[in-house]
DNA sequence: AGTGAAAGAATCACTTA
DNA sequence: TAAGTGATTCTTTCACT
């Protein structure tokens, strides 16, 4: 289980993962081995999956975020199969659920412009067959986002 | 703008931003300094926006993801406004966009269970007044998530 | 873009509470 | 069982080529 040094660590890390164990060590009282120990520990049991770089969509030309709802009538597993692999390969898809309520999935995708979208649609329409109900919406504007989960009590 | 070596470079961190200098440098097939050079440049330039941990929300015990649509009468910038301080105070809420189609904003919510996510909703609902319509969908199965933008040619 | 040196950080065996 | 000290090794950073 984790204690409050371990949340607290878990939040810096959220934020940034770029700090010396030294300046980690001294915003939860501890000094550098036992912070270190603790870093290790919380990777060891997968608290910690990865530290990334994360990009600026702007800065790389990706001005439109879509959210594609699906509709399909394939419930075959062979299906689901080719879908998940389709999807997986195709650069764009940052996010795929399948979810409740009236649609089955939802993909959340990243391009540069309609023209982007428009060949990432025709890429998965043509990549697979028995989609029913394709509705996309799009992002107006960036409101909120982080990848910070809420670190629980 | 970025070369053949910038984008790999990025590519990698956005996979993996701990490898050391050496190992990234022989990636690229240069030596650290030349590859530290681009990656301040890439930094500096705005195109790294932060280095982060990933946290595993089931070992968190976030085991419920959740995407709100949200509909609305209220356009007044001062509502807005409130709107946007309200969600942003609310760790939960993971990202928040306005949004094209039938409606006005998309919000992801990483909660508990159920239980906390009636907590959630009454937070929201009891936090602003003019929200005309809420329908709640939720993630089944995720089957794909990535931080990582697709970098362009 | 590369070399080599200096400064800084991570890692570990060992000690202490 | 958890924290701290100090030594060693690895990394980053920078002046210079």
């Amino acid at each position: 289980m984790l204690d409050k040094k371990d949340r607290k660590l878990l939040c810096i890390l959220q934020q940034d993962c770029t700090q010396s164990l030294q300046v980690l060590a001294e915003a939860i009282n501890l000094t550098s081995t036992p912070c270190w120990k603790r870093l290790k520990r919380l990777e060891d049991e997968g608290y910690i999956r990865s530290r990334v770089a994360l990009l600026d969509n702007e800065k790389l030309g990706l001005g439109l975020k879509a959210f594609v709802l699906i509709k399909t009538q394939q419930h075959s597993s062979e299906w689901y199969l080719t879908f998940v692999k389709l999807t997986a390969q195709i650069p764009e898809v940052l996010a795929f659920y399948r979810m409740t309520g009236e649609y089955d999935y939802l993909m959340q995708v990243e391009v540069a412009d309609m023209k982007s979208y428009d060949r990432f649609y025709k890429r998965l329409v043509n990549g697979i067959s028995g989609l029913v109900d394709i509705t996309s919406n799009f992002a107006m504007e960036k409101i909120k986002y982080t990848t910070a989960l809420p670190v629980p009590e």
